[in-house]
DNA sequence: ATTATCTATAGATCTATAGATAATGC
DNA sequence: ATTATCTATAGATCTATAGATAATGC
């Protein structure tokens, strides 16, 4: 007892790394304050010193989550492509806990509450942008509709992929969708 | 009280009707059993008389789900255009409660028991056979991954379409992956 | 003096059960 | 007699708050 506002910060960013993970595993109401803060080494009491409700870790959770999607964008900038099998990868299926927000939290966001979902808005938009200005060069007709197509079954693929308890079928969607996507920017007269 | 069996299959299935309508659209942890009797017109007392556990309500109820897509099934068979155009259509997009379990669903299915994930499997395979013999006959090659994008992109675009609050995006979105899913099917050699 | 954390708990759920009630159905 | 439903409640959560404790920071 007795912490530095230096303890506090670190103690805050536990606490928004556990429940960023968490949400995304177990879902937005998956994990209950008291195991939030277990799991970042406090109690239930110091909650309300970092967040006024639950709510505002979710928002502020949520917020978080897309930062752990940097990576995989600049990738994808770079090379579409691998940033398609990356997206559709086993290892991205199975870690759930730090995966793209948009997969794992597809359903439960659109029952959140509007500060969510406006951010959410805002990363929707940023990654149609990403995706647009990485298609191929010689696509030149409906890019911004080939991104949202693209997107939509990236985050299709995956929640399908995670949904079913086969691992076969869902190995095939992974694998069906990503070459499929791979051919779909592959301009046909080349 | 003291009501005939006949009463009680017609409780049975307001009870079922009820929770497959409310987990779509509130999530399977958005409705309690007294939310689910109160509108199914009972009390909580009665519900273990239909239902074991919480959880075999939820595993029925999610069945049932399945069984509204008949319809949209047995058009889209006919006309797989007309198909991907109710799907993405804003009034699917708008009544989520009698909408597709696969995006009303999404996340919440991953981490619900496992019985429940094997009928949402089943369920995948009879709508990736019967995209993909509705896919036009022209194509002739990788059916079977052009059905599973096919499918990704229709839950995909859902999904995201109903998790922005930015109705215009949502529009695009829809609006978009339907345009650029039928070309996709055009074979681009007419 | 202030504050970051703790323990303890109030108040509101939610699942599941117990026991009462009033019809059905043999 | 059986049973479909009711009311009431036990036991287990979960959010949020109250008050105590022991450091920090002026």
């Amino acid at each position: 007892m007795g912490h530095s506002q230096a303890d506090k910060l670190l103690t805050h960013e536990r606490i928004l790394n556990v429940a960023s993970k968490g949400f995304r595993d177990l879902g937005i109401d998956g994990m209950s304050i008291a195991d939030i803060m277990g799991e970042a080494g406090a109690t239930v009491g110091a909650f309300y010193k970092h967040f006024d409700t639950r709510d505002s870790l979710v928002t502020e959770a949520i917020d978080l989550a897309f930062s752990d999607r940097e990576q995989w964008e600049a990738k994808t900038r770079k090379n579409l492509r691998g940033g398609i099998r990356d997206y559709l990868s086993y290892e991205h299926r199975d870690n759930v806990a730090s995966s793209c927000i948009f997969s794992s939290l597809s359903s439960d966001i659109r029952r959140s509450q509007d500060e969510t979902r406006t951010i959410y808005t805002e990363q929707m938009k940023k990654i149609l942008g990403l995706l647009d200005e990485s298609l191929p060069l010689q696509i030149d007709v409906n890019r911004h509709q080939k991104a949202a197509m693209l997107f939509a079954a990236l985050v299709g693929a995956m929640t399908l992929a995670r949904s079913t308890n086969d691992e076969k079928l869902s190995r095939k969607i992974l694998k069906g969708v990503a070459d499929e996507l791979i051919q779909f920017l592959t301009p046909s007269n080349a």
